[in-house]
DNA sequence: GTGAAAGCGCTAACAG
DNA sequence: CTGTTAGCGCTTTCAC
């Protein structure tokens, strides 16, 4: 019942505990026959390493916490998915937090990690900047950070993944302009997240590079949700501001939005395309289908899972931007005869 | 750098460890002055315990592991809400591993667990009778597995948590005939799942009860995703059987037919009223918005975590099968005008 | 090639 | 009320 332990193995075949743990490392300096014989002892008997005597031995937890925003869509799952493909592996537990949008839930979420010891953490943050003192405070105390997704301000000298936003959302606006769109909202994200702005900022350069910005179309939403998508067109239509098409900071706000319009019973993508950066299941989920910027989330998980480990072997290690590429994926949510393509 | 110690208080104090403990740990015999002495000491260097130590003396690695079948919908997440707000407070970790509705995944997470030394698993299954052997030697070797949602058969005596399927399939079926529907389709969910067959039994009875069972009407599916919904669609399309409304073992299953209907310019759910069993955000996140049959996630989390700890305390404590309620939600997808509500 | 001993950080008898 | 000791399970000097 109780698990079989070196003692044990010791006992059983009159061996010192440091023979039989030299023999199950395979080390040099051991007689074959003696290592063929605990290897037998050890298989017949079960025995399995107490990961925990491991851990206090070696100073390590072997864990890492995953803290991100939101679970509501399956973003996160993904990238846990590659973090988990890498770590699980080489023996390590990922313990994940969701934050729920909020920083003081993500503070509340970063302090449980540094009580349970874990030896690092990926963070895909809430605020560019509420919490950045307590990361630096993490980070002297030991704990090594890497984020992915939303990054922190430059102010702090950190390994982080991310994708090329600008770009991406550029060339999102070219293909609803190249399929006859003139009136595009752009509902952006949260001022406080970097990507937001990027995206926002590579939608801008667009449609003033055609000449068709107007400040009106760049909406500010409350939030990211379904529920904020809905609220950010409501008004629109409310105000009498035209617009025939949409591009979304993330899935949840562009679902939002269509439903909504749906409801009122216009037509997508005939009267309103739209149009969405992300990269999960979610764009496939509705009808008709988003087109979206798809992350390689999967990857971002392994990268930023790498990066970490780099800190935890090497403290001293220097930090890295991993830059992935992101791609567009275009279906029916933008599908108009009209277009060039 | 290096986190502080008892030896370092100790040392800082001139008093032994044994004491500092003592202190720390608020134990009876330790005078007032010196407690409070430890107390500030403590708080000025910033010690914090070594959970690894405290889980090598204690034989715990206070962690416990959640395997579920998927995660793309919120299902889990909403779940591991419930588990974590019980765990976390006791300082219990909780990793999380998905098996991607593969018994042999599930099977290597469970694998992986047990090397991680967990305290106890917290397991939705993918198969009834799959791993069976395999949950029974994990538990003789002596960590307690809790199941919910979708349990093993009988032969297991363990604890589980679930909801009154039968019950809330039969009134979503009465739901759906009080709508006026006649011809109502079920997307069966894998009959190697409990709840499924139970859902499926339900609706089956209600139907009988009414005179409008048709076997027909009964559709195996090949699996609980979006694609496996759309192709049960448009294979009674194809066979050209008629229906009038659908009801589905899952979100997933539902809106994938939902969408294929919709892509083919049939309307819901004046054309075809659709229904599902699950309780997440998806639900809402489609046009129209799904009734459902909506599950207490978060409640059933902590349920099944308050199991599994009764179970690390104390092995020989009975086993338990709790049996939440869930609740019907009437969203757009089945809001006809012709019925009796 | 093998064993004895120390130590990772902590707690809990057992003595005083 | 406090200190000494042993031990959780494992690895790694240091001897032999």
């Amino acid at each position: 019942m109780k698990p079989t332990t070196l003692k044990d193995l010791s006992r059983h075949l009159s061996l010192s505990t440091s023979t039989i743990s030299r023999a199950l490392l395979n080390h040099k300096n051991i007689h074959p026959e003696t290592r063929k014989r605990v290897l037998e002892a050890a298989e017949m008997l079960g025995y399995q390493p107490n990961t925990t005597a491991l851990n206090l031995r070696y100073g390590k937890s072997k864990s890492i916490g995953l803290v991100v925003p939101e679970m509501v869509t399956p973003f996160s799952a993904n990238v846990l998915k590659g973090i988990q493909a890498f770590l699980n592996n080489i023996g390590y537990k990922v313990i994940i937090l969701v934050s729920d949008e909020s920083p003081d839930t993500e503070r509340d979420n970063l302090t449980l990690l540094e009580r349970f010891n874990v030896d690092g953490i990926i963070l895909n943050l809430c605020h560019e900047t509420y919490n950045q003192a307590l990361y630096a405070q993490i980070m002297e105390r030991g704990t090594p950070i890497v984020f992915f997704d939303r990054i922190p301000g430059n102010a702090l000298d950190v390994s982080k993944v991310i994708v090329n936003d600008h770009i991406q959302a550029s060339l999102m606006a070219e293909h609803l302009i190249s399929t006859g769109c003139k009136r595009i909202v752009h509902l952006m994200g949260p001022p406080t997240v970097r990507n937001a702005t990027e995206r926002a900022a590579g939608y801008q350069r667009i449609l003033v590079k055609h000449g068709i910005f107007d400040p009106e179309l760049m909406v500010k939403t409350h939030g990211t949700t379904f529920g904020h998508g809905k609220e950010a067109v409501k008004e629109l239509l409310k105000k009498g501001i035209a617009f025939d098409s949409i591009f979304a900071f993330t899935d949840t706000l562009a679902i939002g939005a269509m439903n909504y319009l749906l409801e009122q019973g216009i037509r997508v993508p005939e009267e309103v395309a739209i149009c969405s950066f992300s990269g999960t299941e979610l764009s496939t989920s509705v009808f008709p289908q988003l087109s979206s910027v798809e992350q390689p989330l999967k990857e971002m998980g392994e990268a930023a899972a790498r990066l970490l480990m780099d800190k935890i072997q090497d403290s001293s290690s220097d930090s890295r931007t991993l830059v992935l590429d992101a791609k567009l994926i275009y279906r029916g949510s933008t599908a108009r005869g009209s277009g060039k393509h």
